[in-house]
DNA sequence: ACAATTTGTATTGCGCACAATATAGTTGTG
DNA sequence: CACAACTATATTGTGCGCAATACAAATTGT
């Protein structure tokens, strides 16, 4: 016999969590014609982020911002490092630390991606007042999260 | 000579997208410890849901509810059918269908999970009118970006 | 000085996501 | 009935995401 409380529950759950879930996967959906343009997937599209606001980082803090781990940077860099969009080297004072840097064409990509952002936003129809209240909440979710 | 309106749209979005991109992977990371006491993942838990609500479904309809192709889903469910949570069985009126329906295991498992939501709702500590405010422009956008 | 521990990255393995393609089954039309 | 168009699922290949493990380099404690 089936809880109706639990039934209830297990609905809640999904119109809760699984919205997010299904968002950012629709988000990278918005992005990947945009991405495809520039040969970037989204998670590669957020490094080179991270490494435009700071030309060089070690992998660590390039997981750091992003919240990634070794297991998954590692083979995305590589990829990166192929398509001549960033450098990989060790560094001199420590062994262990990987540097990752732009090549010139990791840093004039920069240009072609500055019109992805207000593509994707106006694809969104979302007011000022609303993104603000969605980032402030979502950020006060992840903040509770981590505390766990 | 990197252009100041760019730099500031490159990271509006990495304020926007990135968010929701991380929250949904902490959401999941949150799932994990207590999907692991009852051997599932994040996504083999949300077919089960949709299943819960209605035991037998071809695999384009579980797709439909949880917005995934065939290549997601047969994998994941032959995985389910494993583990003796669910059936698969071609339909008699239709060979080309599909249909998967639980097993008493799976079934049952459904008691075991109601105690998952309420458990992670409290962890994300968010009033009920946050959550509902969350709820209804997630949704929004949701609607938007599949008008693109 | 040197053993124990810590740190930073790499590797392996598994499970999604998703695009592209394949295949079997069904339906509509002449 | 033939057969083209369509539908539902399966397969393959690529790229994450993350746990577990490995390993080398650096640091710490004694």
């Amino acid at each position: 016999m089936i809880n109706v409380e639990n039934n209830k529950q297990l609905q809640l759950d999904n119109q809760l969590c699984f919205p997010i879930y299904a968002l950012a996967r629709d988000i990278i959906a918005a992005y990947r014609p945009l991405l495809e343009a520039i040969d970037l997937t989204y998670p590669q599209y957020l490094a080179l982020l991270v490494l435009w606001e700071k030309q060089e980082q070690s992998v660590s803090q390039l997981g750091e911002h992003l919240d990634l781990d070794s297991g998954t940077l590692t083979p995305l860099l590589k990829r990166l490092e192929q398509k001549g969009l960033v450098n990989r080297k060790r560094s001199l004072a420590d062994e262990r630390i990987v540097l990752i840097s732009l090549t010139e064409s990791g840093s004039l990509l920069r240009t072609k991606a500055a019109n992805i952002p207000p593509t994707l936003l106006k694809s969104l129809s979302v007011s000022a007042e609303e993104l603000e209240n969605l980032q402030r909440i979502i950020c006060k979710i992840r903040k509770n999260i981590h505390k766990i």
